[in-house]
DNA sequence: CAAGCGCATTAGAATCATTCTAATTTGCCC
DNA sequence: GGGCAAATTAGAATGATTCTAATGCGCTTG
């Protein structure tokens, strides 16, 4: 996977970028990630990843769909859902979820990575996290200063397997059959 | 609000309390603040928080409503769902947003800090973060160290308001009228 | 005690993002 | 040019959450 040298977009402006080198490197990286899938890289799958990785506004399905949509009118809101469900399984999209609205997509960074989310115009920032600012204690006080957003809450969640997990699936790797699974990957 | 010198249920043990100090300080917390909101405090929705503060699973609204209804069987879930509303308002309570399953509450620890949430069987833990522990640079790998699960990814995302939306909302208390604010709140 | 008021509660309908299903299309290999 | 598998589709299904309109309940006031 070799995460690389990624420059991250962290440019301020607008939106379609295309010309720079991320852009083609990332490209790249999630056309040879579907290849090493199997799956075919159809002519609307190539248009989502360029609506996605041109888009800074951390797009959502329906975002997506609308971008494809302009090019291929025919595309329905399934592909869109079955193509990020494949980015996902081969971590080239970070998927930020919502249960109020509807999940994010980040194809620029697919690695975990902070962000700036304005609970009243629901944009979604990447954050440069500068741990060597002035730095007031309160991580809500420093990012607000870093950034000028009035921060309220920080969500700061590790996602893994737990040890009892972890077990039961070493132990069901041997002896294939009942096991105290149930969801959320 | 005044945060106090809240100690944290940080056992591991299997679940109701009710004996110990904080579980009774922090009842009276959030019996205050909804009667700072001027709410009635019904049989129902006392039980509703004792029921949040009995559990360490960081239950679902589902699970508060079977809690509830164990002890009041015609309680409906609009009344659950009703009275967290009024808490989250009020900050005492903390919501755990997942688009993929349901919601989960915390009303032990209400301000923000880290979880550690089991990919596979759907387990919500609290974190104690320890930044003073041997430290690998990578925080997953620190984190996965420090925890025994197998920790593939952390959401760090700041929620506030955005610059552009703090003008308008400044602007707006002026001239009360249009204003581009949509949701998230 | 009766009337009236307002919040609390209810059952069920509505919403909305997401997933599923079954049928159809597409592209490719032989 | 037939056949096969993967891609795509429209629409139905799901499931958590929110809304709605009606009813209940507890209180105050006369």
């Amino acid at each position: 996977m070799l995460k690389a040298d990624r420059k991250p977009p962290q440019d301020q402006t607008a939106s379609p970028p295309s010309g720079e080198a991320w852009f083609g490197s990332r490209l790249s990286e999630m056309q040879d990630a579907l290849r090493d899938k199997g799956v075919a890289i159809t002519r609307k799958r190539a248009k989502l990843l360029e609506v996605l990785l041109s888009s800074d506004r951390h797009p959502s399905a329906a975002e997506i769909h609308q971008g494809v949509r302009a090019f291929y009118p025919e595309t329905s809101l399934a592909t869109i859902y079955n193509t990020l469900d494949i980015l996902k399984e081969t971590g080239q999209v970070l998927e930020i979820e919502f249960s109020a609205s509807a999940n994010r997509y980040d194809g620029r960074i697919p690695d975990s990575h902070p962000h700036l989310i304005c609970v009243k115009c629901e944009k979604v920032e990447d954050m440069d996290d500068d741990p060597d600012a002035p730095a007031p204690s309160d991580p809500l006080d420093r990012v607000s200063q870093a950034t000028g957003y009035h921060i309220t809450r920080l969500r700061a969640d590790y996602y893994g397997t737990c040890p009892a997990c972890l077990s039961a699936s070493r132990a069901a790797a041997v002896r294939p059959d009942a096991s105290p699974e149930r969801g959320y990957a």
